[in-house]
DNA sequence: TTATACTATATTGTATACAAAAAGTCAATA
DNA sequence: TATTGACTTTTTGTATACAATATAGTATAA
């Protein structure tokens, strides 16, 4: 952990917890916070000069987005990523996300395709040049305008949560491997058909070009993984008991063995 | 709020709060605590004999639960529900659970099919002399035991996120009006024909059937939420500014009309 | 040397106290 | 009568302090 930190405008809409859970966030998003990295209280409110109340308060939002987990009397965790969730990940955001088009098509708006129109501009150009970051955010612009229309709360809450989650994973491509050149590339252009399917209003093929772009993702962002020597099953041991005896016959089997 | 509170057994395995959570989200579920409701901190704390801090802890549980939600500077709400609301929730879940049966259709062992058995006998006979809640819970069961075979547990986070607030709708419904006859004999009927297709392994059928179902529990829900006066808009006002002198503006401006 | 009991330390769980913001009250005034 | 403004109360936000528990280390005995 850097010296990020700091410099919280209190003047903000948002809480003091809300604005760290925001900082902590896209630290867990770029990956300098790993997975299973355990967030002591005491050490974040030292760090960022806060009581640890609000500390706790932005773990829970952090718990909230999808991005720490809580063991029950040990604290909070950054949340492990391995493969196998990652692509379970994308499983479900692909019926979730197909859905999503699905409904939305019959209501974009002229100004919709408009923006969507920029967007894909934009992202054309940024695959040149290729910064990764605004390439992601672009690429999320892109969906969200579309998932705005979808007319259904609860539907947007879940892309937001799988999205959260998802940037995760791809940080940590990010921050071991050269990831994303092809993926961008790719990305972009499916981006021009499917918004070319939303103009004619045919939902289905919309839906099946954005199930097939989600599952292309998905198989560069695992490979990504992969590369980034991100083992198959990397994850935290969750099975430790949390009774103090039992962890001690938990580690005294694993010892034996 | 009666007096349900107090009783807590500082002895369980879970935290206070999480106990106070579980207390809340069932009052919640149903209808004890109508969509709406200003959880405030102190008045629970005294209530259940505990802090505010542990108070705000089962608040930020409910939260995620998808049971309250959070307005920043006013507090926490028993989440609103609205008629449309609910048809948006069971949208998503056609998907969602309909993608679960087929993902679990391979995976069920006899086991499962033997348990599932068994769950449909016992609502075969809850449904002679109706005991709502106990099918319910039985409804859950069955459906639960088939998604515990999906092997994806995002996916099955969902699913528990989508039913905490299903059960919210049902609760409102029943403690009104004497919602649940109907849809508890064409539930089990269902469940029969699902657990036939499970069995044949066929995954297409498996997953049309859940996917009629929960159709039909939604037309029986939001038709129960009617009768039971939920009006189809019936949600809080959350446009009001959190500014002072702008929520004057906006209420000046209501009077003014 | 290894297993066990004990102690010290680190960390979370819980309670209390104060600060800040919002909401309500009510009299003064145009 | 309606509106403003100051006062009071309620409620959440934040900080600090203490209690309970888990972890790690260390000494001791077999």
């Amino acid at each position: 952990m850097k010296e990020e930190f700091q410099n919280l405008n209190p003047n903000d809409i948002k809480n003091v917890s809300e604005q760290i859970a925001d900082r902590l966030g896209e630290m867990i998003q770029t990956g300098a916070l790993k997975p299973g990295t355990h967030l002591v209280q005491t050490e974040l409110a030292a760090r960022f000069g806060v009581s640890r109340v609000a500390i706790r308060d932005a773990l829970q939002h952090l718990r909230q987005r999808g991005l720490a987990i809580d063991v029950p009397r040990k604290g909070t965790l950054v949340r492990p990523v391995s493969i196998k969730t990652v692509r379970d990940l994308f499983t479900v955001r692909q019926v979730i996300e197909g859905l999503a088009t699905r409904l939305a098509c019959a209501h974009l708006t002229e100004d919709d395709f408009a923006r969507l129109e920029r967007i894909v501009a934009e992202q054309e150009r940024l695959v040149q040049q290729p910064d990764l970051a605004r390439l992601i955010e672009a690429d999320w612009e892109f969906h969200q305008t579309i998932y705005a229309r979808c007319d259904n709360a609860p539907l947007q809450e879940m892309i937001t949560l799988l999205w959260s989650r998802t940037r995760q994973a791809r940080g940590l491509a990010q921050s071991k491997v050269n990831w994303g050149h092809e993926w961008g590339k790719q990305s972009v252009a499916r981006h021009r058909r499917i918004l070319a399917a939303l103009r004619a209003r045919d939902a289905a093929q919309a839906e099946q070009l954005i199930v097939e772009t989600i599952a292309r993702a998905a198989e560069e962002l695992t490979q990504g993984l992969r590369e980034a020597g991100w083992e198959s099953d990397e994850t935290v041991d969750r099975s430790a008991p949390s009774d103090r005896r039992a962890r001690a016959v938990h580690r005294f089997g694993a010892l034996q063995r």
